[in-house]
DNA sequence: CTGAAAGCGCTTACAG
DNA sequence: CTGAAAGCGCTTACAG
């Protein structure tokens, strides 16, 4: 039997010097005395092997440190294992939090994710849809900013890809998101029930209307009216970008209004963040003078100072759908009409509506449709 | 010159029913009635292509809509254009800012990254040696908690890997880092400035002693001994996990002693935000009862109520310097010795240190090595 | 300037 | 139960 040192080298037979690849199957057949397919068969745990044949091919794997090329068994199988998770940035807490999940996820389902950060930049989401990276991944998960409905027809591209987050897709593609609209009822709503009536929105986004910031507005609208209570386009603040110096600056400019308001609802919990920081640096108190509402639940929402008030999606959740669906169009090759999937949400209350000192309490919860049920999960224990 | 419907439906000539792959550069080739050669070169751009037939190749590409497969082509050149970055969890603040620049940087570089969630798990960090995803990435960035120095020894895999954030690799891999010894004294140096004397640590760890805690430990104990204060064990606060729960918990723990500290240094950010909260539900005020420092300078401590003292590592430095050591060694397949490499850092003064409505302060400046300098980025603008 | 052919390492019918 | 051989799609000496 041959020594793993005799092996040829292989820089010598190529006419470029190469990174030395390891072992190959050819390799470890040689050095067992079988033949490729059978280490294969042992490889890829494949049954008919004599336990004698297996033994042997395990020790030359073993000697030589065999490992699996996988561009090589990708090319052969037609697929690399891998998909991309596309997002603005990966800092951005909602955005790590859901990239958690995506990855462990997509590990448990035998998927390995590489990230794409497109800025919310329209011509790297295009890229995106365009098929970055071609063929190197077998799906895509796709968060975008300003990607609009006609950027979707015009994609040529057929790599499975499921979009999360986006309102509008108009069944485009498969989407998985929560009902917008309806959570930014229950989060001004519950404003409403406390009391408050100068309720400000932070996050309405300038130009296209197919948009997280347009539905979370419209919720707005809604729970105003039903409550009777007139729109004031004053208490309307812009934010390009959901972050928390946005959030800041929106509630600076609020707060120079001759009638500012009592309440503000920001369409992400980095803007209620920033708009907190605004209104201690102003020396006024929240939730006593201003109230305040975030949406994403990020985990932070439960340490700020006070803990934030927020509309909490079901992320784990959104997590296993997206994956689903795109294991069923990679997988299956599943041709059926793109699919529409809205998950849970729910909305917790915590110091920055309710007060110093009290308790967490889920208010809403589209999962029971009934309110304010209390959980009563005691704020730090 | 036949039609690209015309070309041979690959699904018939395999045994089996793959999903279609695309136009390869064969069905270019002859579409565009060249040889792939030919086509190849219009593709990789190679010069030594008639303007006249370049033309023709790239209607046939359009045609088509060819995307090359990028598995074959790594088989073919060897290297997937991939690299790996493991770390505990990509939604620990610190590690999503980090994953950010490292992508980006990596981006710019040419390469893709992919994200391995260790859990800070050692089974799993040990996985990550031995090269898990066997010649899929060409190189792994990676960002350990439970690894010591043994396993380090032990790898046998040979995927060029450089080593993030641990203290002593003893020139075993190459390695990026911050002076943490250095950079603890120079927090607690800070408190000791402010007249603070009952100075508590959060962050200890059990067991292995090549770890971050272990190094910020030591300097810890040199700034008091250097003060001429002695150590009380009392004050030393363990955190398995370093997350805002345990650094809450500690904090309850310390605030139960009967001569409670005045200061607390705490070994990052997130436990310094988790002892806030706890301070602030036990009604004492930070900094005039108790001043916080903590280390990273994630991004919410430039937000949190009140702001975060803070250790600031340079963590663009890291990941460019992580990149370029990790490209040095897969590109130019440098076997020179294992590299340790030290960026820089500042302490930067908040209001957790400095009272409410400071300034925010550049305290310390690895860079210039003198104190006091002051920055004078006025807080919130 | 272009073409024919080999080979990267794997998997898989097809024989035996 | 095992082997010989084809082919995934690409790049690259080697000819011409």
């Amino acid at each position: 039997m041959p020594r793993s040192d005799q092996i040829d080298d292989k820089q010598n037979k190529l006419g470029k010097a190469r990174r030395f690849q390891g072992a190959s199957l050819r390799d470890v057949a040689k050095l067992a005395g079988v033949s490729v397919k059978t280490v294969s068969n042992v490889v890829n745990n494949y049954p008919h092997v004599t336990e004698e044949t297996r033994m042997r091919v395990q020790r030359a794997l073993e000697e030589l440190n065999y490992r699996p090329n996988l561009s090589a068994r990708n090319l052969r199988n037609g697929k690399s294992g891998l998909i991309a998770l596309a997002v603005p940035e990966i800092d951005f807490p909602y955005f790590s939090e859901l990239a958690r999940l995506v990855i462990k996820v997509a590990g448990e389902r035998g998927y390995t994710v590489l990230i794409d950060q497109t800025g919310g930049a329209r011509d790297r989401e295009k890229l995106v849809l365009a098929g970055i990276r071609p063929q190197m991944v077998d799906g895509i998960i796709f968060s975008p900013i300003e990607t609009g409905k006609e950027d979707l027809l015009e994609r040529r591209d057929d790599t499975p890809l499921v979009l999360l987050g986006e309102g509008a897709t108009d069944g485009i593609l498969d989407h998985v998101g929560i009902d917008n609209v309806k959570a930014a009822r229950v989060a001004v709503r519950h404003l409403l029930d406390l009391g408050r009536r100068r309720i400000a929105a932070i996050g309405a986004q300038p130009g296209v209307v197919v948009q997280t910031g347009h539905l979370r507005l419209r919720g707005y609208y809604e729970a105003l009216q039903e409550a009777g209570i007139g729109i004031d386009q004053d208490l309307i603040a812009r934010a390009p970008v959901y972050h928390r110096h946005e959030g800041a600056e929106a509630m600076r400019k609020l707060l120079e209004l001759k009638d500012p308001p009592d309440a503000v609802f920001c369409f992400n919990d980095l803007l209620a963040l920033g708009a907190i920081r605004t209104l201690i640096n102003f020396g006024l108190r929240v939730p006593e003078d201003v109230a305040v509402v975030g949406f994403d639940d990020i985990e932070e929402a439960s340490y700020s100072n006070p803990t934030l008030t927020s509309i909490s999606p079901n992320k784990e959740q959104i997590a296993r759908i997206a994956m689903s669906m795109l294991i069923s169009r990679m997988e299956e090759g599943t041709t059926t009409p793109p699919r529409e999937e809205q998950v849970d949400f729910r909305l917790i209350a915590r110091e920055s509506t309710l007060g110093v000192r009290c308790q967490e309490q889920v208010v809403y919860d589209s999962l029971q449709e009934d309110k304010a049920r209390n959980n009563s999960a005691l704020m730090e224990g």
